[in-house]
DNA sequence: TTATCATTGTTATAATATAACGTTTGTTAT
DNA sequence: ATAACAAACGTTATATTATAACAATGATAA
């Protein structure tokens, strides 16, 4: 059961960093930009996104080994995953699209496979760059 | 245009040790593999896995580092990818589903990008480990 | 031939991520 | 309050994944 989530300091740091991000940062930018607030470790970057992935509270883009906010609300603990992904100026946006989301999670694979968890990265150009 | 591609020594080389792999292989297990036939640095495998997932021979599964040769036949050079991934045994199976792949490559962005591009990963328990 | 382009081999290094250990802090139960 | 436990922390070291840079070779075509 998912309890009021109250994060220990350097989730809190780590999450600040992310949310104030415009776009996706990776592990040891997190880090580079906490030093001065006394974390000088890359594990305990490492272990504040983890805690915060569990949380759903950030995302993993898998393509690009970075991290983003999680912008929407009823995004459940990163079990339901899509982004759209620029490939030129490497914008990442989240996609909440309730009709994917539905389609995606009942989605049963032939082999009889049964998923917990997906995550989608669509790619191409976003409107600026195109 | 797509040519009937020819492929280089090291190119045939990492193709066949993947292509005989029962599941996904990472690049330095590779290297450890073929270090027997005179391939000894990195670079070589990097190389070879690019070029192959360019020619849609390969493809990357990206929460894992990993990579699995195509199998379906019909996979137009990695545009449209989809992969089952199994959490205890790290098994991974593509998915090759029409009707997914033509609903995922007609899904547009509400924010006007267009994709040219996706890859799916989905996990849970395959059959064995369920 | 000469130019061009892909591939190779090689050394070095960058970037990403985890292991292992002991300490500190926060929570819960008595 | 205090003991017990779990979570988070700090730290050092190391493992894993990936690219940069440069010189040599081989294949293709004008
Ligand atoms: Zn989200
Ligand atoms: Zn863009
Ligand atoms: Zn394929
Ligand atoms: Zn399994």
């Amino acid at each position: 059961m998912a309890q009021a989530q109250t994060l220990s300091r350097n989730q809190q740091i780590v999450l600040n960093i992310i949310e104030k991000a415009k776009g996706p940062l990776k592990a040891y930018s997190i880090l580079f930009n906490v030093q001065k607030k006394g974390i000088n470790a890359p594990q305990q970057i490492y272990r504040a996104l983890d805690k915060l992935i569990e949380m759903g509270k950030i995302h993993k883009i898998e393509s690009k080994n970075a991290f983003v906010a999680c912008r929407s609300s009823d995004c459940e603990i990163s079990k339901a995953t899509a982004f759209s992904i620029c490939e030129s100026c490497e914008m990442v946006d989240e996609i909440s699209d309730t009709k994917l989301s539905k389609y995606l999670s009942s989605f049963n694979h032939k082999k009889g496979m049964k998923f917990k968890r997906f995550n989608l990265e669509f790619f191409g150009l976003c409107k600026k760059c195109k």
